[in-house]
DNA sequence: GTCCGGCTTGGTAACGTTCCCATTCTCAAC
DNA sequence: GTTGAGAATGGGAACGTTACCAAGCCGGAC
């Protein structure tokens, strides 16, 4: 009924506690013939070692645990992110706690309370729009932090992103070449690092070509497939309707093209791109960014520091693509 | 440096380390005057309680952690399932580790190993082809298991499935129901129990029909979206290429649309729905399952289970849809 | 004044493991 | 025969916490 402890077995090959430890961690100083006869008993025992207690213990600190916070796991961009942090972490030994936020600053303390309190390594986080002074006592205490997606306000950590500022003005400025001067954009919360980004860079590319922000062509707020095509038929309704849409993220994108048919003239550009983005119609081009990078980047960078990087924190951004779909088709 | 500890609080506050955890499990038989200036010390060293060690030494076992292990944590269709058990777990207070498999049994025992290792409460399995014989140690130790999506063969435990042969049927009679007769079948690793089951509803409707299964069509092993895509290709090539398609899940699904354009005249019906399923062309019929109940069924399972409950394995079988696009549109 | 019950508090041991050191043994070299 | 080096093994303590029980204190009832 219980699980058998180090004793159990001690007593069963007729050794000491001390030489089971030994046998079973594969430490030096224990003889073939006594390896054999505490490996016989273990198996005849199913012994396995209880690795919670050995981390209490060890001096060598370290779980070999780490924390995955994200906005949502179910998220498809997410989903990637985790498995190659996953992927990551398996080839160093190490085990991945994960928690969506909602990006609710409360259920992201609550997950992250949850996983210093289990002794994790290192944190990878999606922070969400609230403060992270929280943050301060696990990381003097020894836990790692790594920011992914996103920067954490007033927390000097290693932080990976992509070029969200320059790859909306490049997918706007694309719009604009097209001979588009009323463009929409359609944004989640603009409390996010990354909607904020990519509306600077909306902006920037209107400005240079001297067109003034329509704010009656700006939605922001849209947390849903729904929200956006609501978004999307009030644009419609407008008495100067947008000719182009610029959407800035997977979800808003979907949430549109799923509202637009084969008959509409409307190009759209989207951030993310995704599995048979290129067989829709109207065409969606697509600033495209790699999650599998982020999240192996962030990893990489978090077991440095886990392994003892002092070094001052880095901020890693890495290049999206602009995929261009329909007419004046050509990647850049 | 070093982490705080409930001396260090208990020295601060000027009462014994007992007395500290009292006040931080919150339990009863603390004055509160007491109780407010342990809270004080509490927060002047940013001390947390170890969980880790307070798991090792609490009567009532159990580490509020439960491990999930699934095929690939990047398919939607998994991502959907994770956070759903992520949020049933969040609701109960207890923390999720995440495991992929690929497939591979060697990664499913490690992942497992180093879950029961950690004194995981109970495992939510998406089991691999493999055998799971290792999971009778554990499960004696008190680890609770539920299959989820597949059963584990020759394990007798909860298992929440869909009712994949009746699916797979009801998709392939609706082509026969078109007046299709040379329907190919696009399937993963005929080893994965869903496929089996899968391509025993593509027999049966058939069968039903007098038709017999032609070898030329029917494709096991896809295990990307390229695979799938040059099975598509081999298939048109035939002297008699199917008119109709059955694609067994989303990745297939998806690499044989990908290299559909909309001039194509076949009729495709995959399983798994996913977004803008409903935007392409040719049309794409599917049978729809709900990857969120199946999470969220299983967890449930599994939560009684870690509860006490000690009745026979159950089995749960959840009901897919068939949602039929394009011409005969009529969802049953 | 004695006794009792309830409330608060603390001391000690234990959870399962590993660290640190001491002990034993073997074999070779002087 | 003594010494010593090296390998194998074990005993005790400790990691940070909680279970268990004992002790102190207070007020009230007899």
């Amino acid at each position: 009924m219980k699980r058998p402890t180090m004793k159990d077995v001690a007593r069963a090959a007729g050794v000491s506690p001390m030489t089971v430890s030994r046998a079973v961690s594969g430490e030096p100083g224990v003889s073939p013939g006594t390896a054999a006869r505490v490996e016989q008993a273990v198996r005849q025992l199913g012994y396995q070692r209880n690795d919670n207690a050995r981390n209490l213990r060890r001096k060598n600190p370290g779980t070999s645990t780490i924390g995955l916070v994200v906005d949502d796991l179910a998220n498809p961009f997410y989903a990637l992110m985790a498995r190659s942090v996953e992927d990551e972490a398996h080839r160093r030994g190490c085990l991945v706690l994960v928690g969506s936020t909602n990006d609710e600053p409360r259920r992201e303390r609550e997950v992250i309370a949850a996983f210093t309190a289990r002794q994790v390594d290192g944190l990878l986080l999606v922070p969400t729009i609230g403060g992270h002074g929280f943050l301060k006592q696990p990381m003097e205490g020894g836990t790692r932090v790594v920011c992914v997606d996103r920067p954490a306000k007033g927390l000097a950590v290693d932080t990976v992103t992509v070029d969200n500022r320059a790859g909306a003005e490049r997918a706007v400025r694309h719009l604009l070449a097209q001979g588009h001067t009323r463009i929409a954009y359609l944004g989640d919360r603009f409390g996010i690092w990354t909607q904020r980004e990519r509306h600077a860079g909306y902006r920037d590319a209107l400005a240079a070509h001297g067109i003034p922000e329509d704010p009656a062509l700006v939605r922001h707020d849209l947390r849903s497939r729904s929200d956006a095509a609501a978004a999307l038929a009030a644009l419609r309704a407008l008495p100067g309707p947008p000719t182009a849409l610029f959407t800035t993220n997977d979800v808003i994108t979907m949430g549109v093209m799923g509202a637009l048919g084969p008959a509409d003239r409307v190009d759209v550009v989207g951030f993310d791109d995704f599995p048979l983005a290129d067989r829709l119609s109207p065409p969606l081009s697509v600033v495209s960014q790699d999650p599998v990078a982020l999240g192996a980047t962030a990893a990489h960078l978090l077991f440095s520091r886990i392994d003892g990087d002092r070094s001052a924190p880095r901020s890693v951004v890495l290049l999206t693509r602009l995929i261009v779909r329909g007419p004046g088709q050509h990647d850049s």
